[in-house]
DNA sequence: CCGATTTTGTTCGCACGTTCACAAGCTCCT
DNA sequence: AGGAGCTTGTGAACGTGCGAACAAAATCGG
């Protein structure tokens, strides 16, 4: 709820330091293999090896590190922890992100769980449902607390990240009350689309679209097998998209 | 050195009945907005109403179902019921997919409890962890089974797709496992880079990097309010890239 | 039967992302 | 010191995806 919203309308009236949006995804992944590098007490990697340890091609991965900077040595690579630093520093992990969970069912409670987002810069500060029955349960370190409390933990602790992890049909308000409430960042597990103002991120993670997605390929590639051999798979329904009418 | 002929050797030599990545991923999206509007009652949409549902441009839409075929009807639009089983039918959604998961911890039991999958086609067939104390013991519909029962449990059920929810260590070995037994499509929660032979699919679901993605956002939001007070952020640590070994 | 209206299917230009290929820069060895 | 050998950073070619715009088809009113 600050007064001053900035609009995101970011004329190139500067250099944009912008980065690629795929890029962006995988400095991460960047991150990660980089940590790993350095907890093997390896001190400098090449961009070959970085790539397979991240799992992309070694062009790909110079180019994306060429958008922080020019971090790398030539004819030496780059040193694990500076580059590290420099990572994290871009994607702003060199501060604690302080989260809200909203719904915590299967999923929320999962999450509430999980260890690894501790790790890596995200604490989460509140668990809220809007279950008066299980408010004040607790769920690993945390309480939850009571949906009426929303807007006050948001602004307590300066929440910009919010993760909805409530039944589908509760998501758009969830994240209109999020979004009023000052949340510019929302993590959508609700198989829903979330509309939301200019200025706020939504990010969803579909693990239904995912599995379709497989699902897709490995019909393909049981068709492949069968080639010339199809189930007899002939559009069962006909087409009855219009009555014909034709006969007029 | 290496030959560079990396060409799938897929004989996909065919008219290529292919759908872009990006059309594949959104197909499932199109098949929830149908589903929506035939469960309203509604039987005809147009692009522009389909589009909106789906939280998509229209344009986008109807050139993602042109790759379908032409399933529209000019001056009125798709029929509801009709398109709803084409999409299902490309996807592969018209027969039921046997999924495995392995490593059954907070997210496994999580995703097991979930019946969000089933209804879309996904029968969850067997939970497999490698926690000896933990097999028999009964999560939602199913009891966990040992991990040595794997293969067995993939041959039975002619399973093709297989999650794996455990440690990030064990995703590489567990992933190893099920391509050997049989299994050609991979969801990946954990975060560690799989590698699998060529034909194998896999997809990944990282909540870090979601999170991590939304932070480097909402930091760039945050630099351009504070754009002409920008915190003396000068690079704290020296470039220390170069270790002069023993200088002469 | 015809012309107005609606909405699809497709074409086209543009922007973005990926990969190749190589010059520039660094280190080490002779 | 100078050249050999690596490795980075990037220009250029290529491929994919997106959105605007429009012609083609279908309906409807007269
Ligand atoms: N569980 C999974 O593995 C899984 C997988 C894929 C997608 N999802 C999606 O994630 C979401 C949560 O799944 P789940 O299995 O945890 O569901 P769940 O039913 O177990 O939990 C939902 C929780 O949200 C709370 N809630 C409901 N309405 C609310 C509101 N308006 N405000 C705040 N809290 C509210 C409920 O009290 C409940 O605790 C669903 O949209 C589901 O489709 C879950
Ligand atoms: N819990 C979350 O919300 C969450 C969020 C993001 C990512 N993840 C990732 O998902 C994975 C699972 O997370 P979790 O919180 O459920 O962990 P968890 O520790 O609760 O559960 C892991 C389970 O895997 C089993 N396991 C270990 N090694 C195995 C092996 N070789 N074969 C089969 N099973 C094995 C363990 O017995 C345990 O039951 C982790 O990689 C984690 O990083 C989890």
């Amino acid at each position: 709820m600050t007064p001053r919203n900035r609009r995101n309308s970011t004329r190139d009236e500067r250099p944009d330091r912008g980065i690629p949006e795929a890029t962006v995804a995988r400095l991460p992944i960047y991150l990660r293999a980089l940590t790993a590098l350095s907890e093997q007490g390896i001190t400098t990697s090449s961009s070959e090896d970085l790539a397979t340890s991240a799992g992309v091609n070694s062009a790909k991965l110079r180019k994306d590190l060429s958008y922080l900077g020019s971090y790398g040595t030539r004819g030496v690579g780059y040193d694990v922890d500076y580059l590290r630093y420099q990572i994290a520093r871009e994607i702003g992990l060199t501060q604690d992100w302080p989260v809200v969970i909203v719904g915590i069912g299967n999923l929320g409670q999962a999450l509430a769980n999980y260890s690894g987002f501790a790790s890596r810069g995200f604490q989460i500060v509140s668990l809220i449902d809007a279950d008066r029955q299980r408010v004040g349960e607790q769920v690993g370190d945390l309480e939850i607390a009571a949906y009426a409390d929303l807007a006050e933990i948001v602004e307590k602790h300066g929440v910009a990240i919010g993760v909805i992890a409530t039944p589908a049909p509760a998501a758009q308000g969830v994240c209109d009350d999020l979004v009023a409430v000052g949340v510019t960042s929302i993590l959508n597990f609700a198989p829903a689309v979330l509309s939301v103002p200019d200025g706020v991120d939504v990010r969803k993670v579909d693990l239904s679209i995912e599995l379709q997605i497989l699902a897709y390929h490995e019909q393909r590639k049981a068709m492949s097998d069968d080639v010339l051999a199809p189930p007899g798979l002939p559009v069962p329904e006909p087409p009855a998209v219009t009555v014909e009418v034709e006969s007029a």
